[in-house]
DNA sequence: TTTTGTCTACGAACTAATTCGTAGATGAAA
DNA sequence: TTTCATCTACGAATTAGTTCGTAGACAAAA
């Protein structure tokens, strides 16, 4: 069984290709590079050159399917949330959860629905603490 | 009066003397180094040198005292720590906060006092929502 | 079969970030 | 006054990140 690396930091534009990944699953450098260029310009043999790189680090896998190679993400979404929040956490809110929810939560207005999300996981941790 | 610079974004390096700008307040090249020290080994010079290049960039400002300089945050952390929030936010959160409320909440244990903490900020959103 | 298009590999340019060494000024100590 | 410590300025090495051009393989089209 294959492992995801530990220790990874993926950079700006991995973290861009990875969420691609994420969110379309497996992909050839050609639709990576097409929904790259979505919202900016970006030349193909530099998306390529990304998914070589990526591939070198182990943060994707790469699948050869005839002259094309498929490449999938090895690093998971939650993962890489959570390295990203620790580290918010830890640079600017003195490690402190509390205040990054308490700023995250003040400054995006958040419907009523997603509000009582928010408060029905309140009570299940409530109910692990008491 | 002096106002902060808008699109920066502070390098790790930068962010991390920008906590003891923060934390402390003004400081001299040797408090900084020092602080940065109790973490791990730095040079004098290279703080020095990341000290004049912020300086340059507009994200501390400095008052000569004598031969020794005083360097002060320029940006606010409340600033920093939105700009971070909101990258993260739409980098792997997909622009939802809330997704990113509910991530942090369920990763790291909260006190019942913090818990009701957030949820006193809730109430008052909801006001503001009905 | 020749041409055209698409694919990977790879080198290289360029910029940004990190780190430190050396030099010169200057104030304190001897 | 000579020496020593401490300060800033600055150049430069090193590494990492981003971007693309060119070349060669190979299949599809003409």
């Amino acid at each position: 069984m294959k492992h995801e690396p530990d220790y990874i930091k993926p950079t700006d534009a991995e973290l861009e290709i990875l969420s691609i990944l994420w969110e379309k699953g497996p992909c050839t450098v050609r639709s990576v590079n097409d929904k790259l260029n979505e919202t900016r310009a970006v030349g193909y043999t530099t998306t390529l050159k990304f998914l070589q790189i990526m591939t070198d680090k182990g943060i994707v896998t790469r699948q050869e399917n005839g002259r094309t190679h498929v490449y999938t993400a090895s690093l998971r979404k939650e993962k890489v949330q959570n390295q990203l929040l620790e580290k918010v956490m830890d640079s600017v809110f003195g490690g402190s959860a509390q205040q990054l929810v308490l700023k995250a939560l003040g400054n995006y207005r958040a419907s009523q629905s997603e509000l009582d999300e928010i408060k029905a996981l309140i009570r299940k941790l409530e109910g692990g603490n008491l």
